[in-house]
DNA sequence: CTATTAATAAATCAAGTTTATTTATTTATT
DNA sequence: AATAAATAAATAAACTTGATTTATTAATAG
């Protein structure tokens, strides 16, 4: 089996590889191709895996034995003998993922198949760690409980996606230094493991966000691509090679510090400049009550006024951003998503396009420029997907040096 | 074998691994390894790759017996069975590369070792197409002839260092945009195999140039890391998981098309900031002959009164840049490298090293700033460097699955 | 001479491939 | 409607490849 069962984590390993290895990376592809392209009969999968039939039969009947994949229906109407597609089993695997936000913690049960199965939510002025590991733990215990035994030993992780450097943030958040600076101190997997035996992942919150479009979303399948989340502080993720990119040092992606330049050639970075809590600031100014902004369901049709030119302003700066971040990696898409309705999200994304188009696009091939499709809950799913991805699924990047 | 002996070429495969794939892999494995790391002994490879002595072994005997790395002296002085360190035999594999610039064109003939071992050189006001693949084809024949028959049967490829879209630079080269045009239509593989069996790799120059410096310089052993090589034209590379990136559709690290804004804000790139072709004009306005910024050896010293404020505008440009870079991806430095003498480059690289200083780095993991250490002829060298990296070294950036 | 280490041969093990068989269908024929 | 032929999927058995384990030999310092 990939991982859980045994307890295996996942090794850094610098070098060569075995028949394991094989093994290891075959049913990871397998897996992979499943969850990507939904249920598939194992000869199709052979065909595209370039595998022989026979290996993958007796790949998935192990994972079968294990209970990840399941049989569909058989096909029949065509000539022989049916063929039985093979799926991820929802139930075969659960993962827990927390988002730290700026306003608000949300805990998410996922199944296999990226569903959100339970969710619990808290609200707060700014996060502090006391409170926030506090929610995490009774969370954890309130959801676990809620499953049946066969199901709660298939839990396999917990993903945590924070903001970067989250104690720099106290003037942002208006939060007393001195008490928010203790975020720094903390080693994040040393407190869930008091309370939780389940491997942690610490991830950045954008990143996590990019994960679950990645993963789950709707976006067509592009290879290589930069990825926004617009949320109170704008950041980034980057898909690289069909697999989310997390950076040597967890920092890839790290759109939200993009260089902008202000009207009097001033340098600003774009989370300065592309963020929700512009648009909130503007209403606090406007003596609005900003609750509007982050209701569920989240209607901002009263605020038109407001947010019109703020999508107007954040447009632009994307546009330019875009084309500074296809310098560095030749991405086929920038997919834009954040916490917002899904008609901002799509008057964003054509007003990106309709700035992209005037820029100068000498040297580069211009991305195109789409829609995420999750929205608010990216960050929570994208984080319960980091302990499935790293158990299971195939990261095209680390090869099989770091499996 | 690897590939070259048996006319193995490049396949793409999408998908599984088997027992001849996990081969290909530690053999490519083992010869980055002695290509990075210098000569190893077996026992001592076995342990750093994590592969058994065993293995290690019979890899390296076949290696051997296929001439493409050699024994060196053995190693005593240590209890027991003195050591036979393994090292790249440089007579094993042989590559040209041809570099097409602004005001010239290079060929050379690399060995496995990266050591250039013969060097042609073509001028030109401007390339046209004739002449530069005129030039390559007596260049290869005549670079062919002077090789022994084993050499020969050594070569295993072309690789040809272009900038992108070429035919967009009419304007700026000076030439007629009809005749320029032609380079548009080029099958540049089909040319080249009319008058070569050899398989030819075209690459972007700049990216090239990032190639040899990762493979043959001095730079210390990032995992990833941003380039820049300073020509007529400023371009870029990029190292991703210590392999160079091409990118998905080969314009990875288009570093010369990031954004950049002028002392009004309006928009620019930095290749009209921060290239060689701007000192040239400054040079040509002041009456002076431009022949000396690119003499043999470089000697810029004449020109101070001009190559400082250059120097200074260029590093301001270049800090700004490298931040923005490390938006996308979380690189560990930024190197520096260009068509110009060691002493510039020395100069350019503490000056951006100044400017980074005074930089806002907020969410960002500033990056060390360093020189390349290869020069002028990286493009050449980096050209010839792809078909022997293709064949014979490991690319950690594709898994198995795109060997 | 002995302890130690390097290198490699022989036997073993793991995983993918090839070939052959079984099974469930559809399609054509009677 | 009954039956046979064709087809395709799934899998079992034998085979192949390549890494690992264990044992042996070689060379050297002390």
């Amino acid at each position: 089996m990939v991982g859980i069962m045994d307890g295996e984590h996942v090794r850094e390993r610098i070098g060569g590889v075995n028949q394991s290895g094989v093994r290891d990376y075959n049913e990871r592809l397998l897996l992979s191709m499943l969850q990507r392209n939904g249920p598939a009969a194992g000869g199709d999968m052979a065909r595209r895996a370039g595998l022989s039939p026979q290996t993958v039969s007796v790949i998935l009947r192990k994972l079968e034995r294990d209970g990840i994949v399941k049989r569909g229906e058989p096909v029949r109407g065509k000539v022989g003998k049916p063929s039985i597609p093979m799926e991820l089993n929802p139930d075969g695997v659960f993962s827990f993922g927390l988002k730290v936000g700026r306003r608000s913690a949300d805990l998410s049960l996922l199944d296999f198949t990226g569903q959100v199965r339970k969710q619990l939510h808290l609200s707060y002025t700014y996060p502090m760690p006391q409170e926030v590991f506090g929610f995490l733990e009774t969370g954890v215990a309130q959801l676990a409980a809620d499953l049946d035994e066969d199901a709660r030993a298939r839990l396999c992780g917990i993903g945590i996606a924070a903001p970067f450097e989250l104690w720099k943030w106290h003037d942002l958040v208006g939060a007393p230094e001195q008490d928010f600076l203790s975020w720094r101190e903390l080693d994040i997997a040393q407190i869930v493991g008091q309370f939780s035996d389940l491997p942690v992942f610490v991830v950045n919150d954008a990143t996590a966000a990019c994960r679950a479009e990645h993963l789950f979303g709707k976006t067509k399948d592009y290879r290589d691509y930069a990825y926004f989340f617009i949320g109170s502080f704008i950041g980034g993720g980057v898909v690289l090679n069909g697999t989310v990119y997390e950076g040597n040092q967890g920092n890839a992606g790290a759109l939200g510090s993009m260089r902008s330049t202000g009207p009097l050639g001033e340098s600003r970075q774009l989370i300065d400049v592309a963020s929700i809590h512009l648009l909130e600031r503007r209403l606090v100014e406007a003596g609005l009550d900003t609750d509007m902004l982050w209701g569920h369901p989240q209607d901002w049709s009263q605020l038109s006024r407001y947010v019109d030119p703020w999508i107007g302003e954040t447009a632009q700066e994307l546009a330019k951003a875009a084309l500074s971040i296809c310098s560095v990696i030749d991405f086929e898409a920038v997919v834009i998503d954040g916490a917002f309705p899904e008609n901002v999200r799509e008057e964003l994304v054509e007003r990106v396009q309709r700035y992209l188009a005037n820029q100068d696009v000498r040297g580069l091939i211009p991305p195109e420029i789409c829609e995420g499709s999750i929205g608010e809950n990216a960050r929570s799913m994208g984080a319960a997907s980091s302990p499935i991805f790293t158990q299971f699924l195939l990261n095209t990047n680390a090869g099989l040096s770091s499996i």
